[in-house]
DNA sequence: TCATAAAGACAACCTAGTTGTCTATCAACA
DNA sequence: TGTTGATAGACAACTAGGTTGTCTTTATGA
């Protein structure tokens, strides 16, 4: 076996660069005082703070059932940083809103992303990792926009 | 809102990178002939193969518990791409062979992960994928090398 | 030989998804 | 005005992939 250059390999180090921020995100949002918020959790905040205000919605913008969608709505409204109002204009509907600690997760979140993203940029250089991120968004991004989560700021994940 | 460059955004688009491959790979996996192998299992498959002969140590080498590993076996074992036999040289373990349907699926998610690896060489350009590799495995590599895992060639995914 | 460490089995639980079924509601159209 | 079809969400059951904790069996080293 030659071992070299494999194509599982960058599948890999796509995964273990992801654990990696998504850990460390983890474990410094416990440290400032939101201990139950996950990355994935704090994406889904995002994507409602950002316009998806119903479950169907989110699941549509995040790619995954509305099922999916309900159950994240459900652990984000236990731990206080959501709320499901009824909506007046459709009964259907629960309308959802981030609560104030909703938003306050989310500016920790961001800081804390953006300060992970800074120690990278100093390990290989900011324009390698400029370009890193440009060749990922031009494989990723371009595959997996879906018209409905367009004006996203390209945060939907598949 | 500025949603410039976010540090969030870097941790999607690697997320992104990863699930865009391994859905890819699970699809492609089943059109060949193995329909109930996902990529995270072929991991296992292909750090069994390569000496982590037994549950506590294929968990160890995928930074994972003994009972995630035991898990995973499990799963193999049952579609028939592992076995696990007595060990007679200690009766606690039980020692893991990649049986030749196990091996013939390896063949198959390496073939195909290389040309999904291919793929995106063709999009961004070889070189750019090169070092977006080696990139990639400076920032992720380094930190996530446990000693015992050193000599399986970089596949640890933490 | 005896204490300790290790391997694996078993159970209970969590997160993050899935499909399927069901009811309530809305919206569009004959 | 109804009826019909699409949608929102609730509920259940399931899967994959993890966790911690407890337990028994077996090795191993002082």
């Amino acid at each position: 076996m030659l071992m070299t250059r494999k194509g599982a390999n960058l599948a890999l180090l796509l995964l273990g660069g992801f654990r990696q921020l998504a850990d460390a995100a983890t474990a410094e949002l416990s440290r400032r005082g939101y201990p139950e918020l996950r990355p994935t959790q704090e994406f889904a905040l995002r994507a409602i703070a950002a316009g998806a205000t119903s479950a169907s919605e989110l699941g549509r913008r995040m790619s995954i059932s509305k099922q999916a969608a309900a159950k994240v709505i459900a652990l984000l409204e236990a731990r206080g940083y959501l709320a499901r109002l009824d909506d007046e204009a459709d009964s259907r509907r629960k309308l959802l809103v981030v609560t104030p600690l909703g938003h306050q997760a989310m500016q920790a979140g961001e800081a804390i992303f953006d300060e992970l993203r800074s120690v990278w940029a100093q390990n290989i250089g900011a324009e390698a990792l400029d370009q890193l991120e440009r060749n990922l968004a031009l494989l990723v991004g371009d595959a997996g926009v879906d018209e409905d989560a367009a004006d996203w700021s390209g945060l939907d994940v598949q």
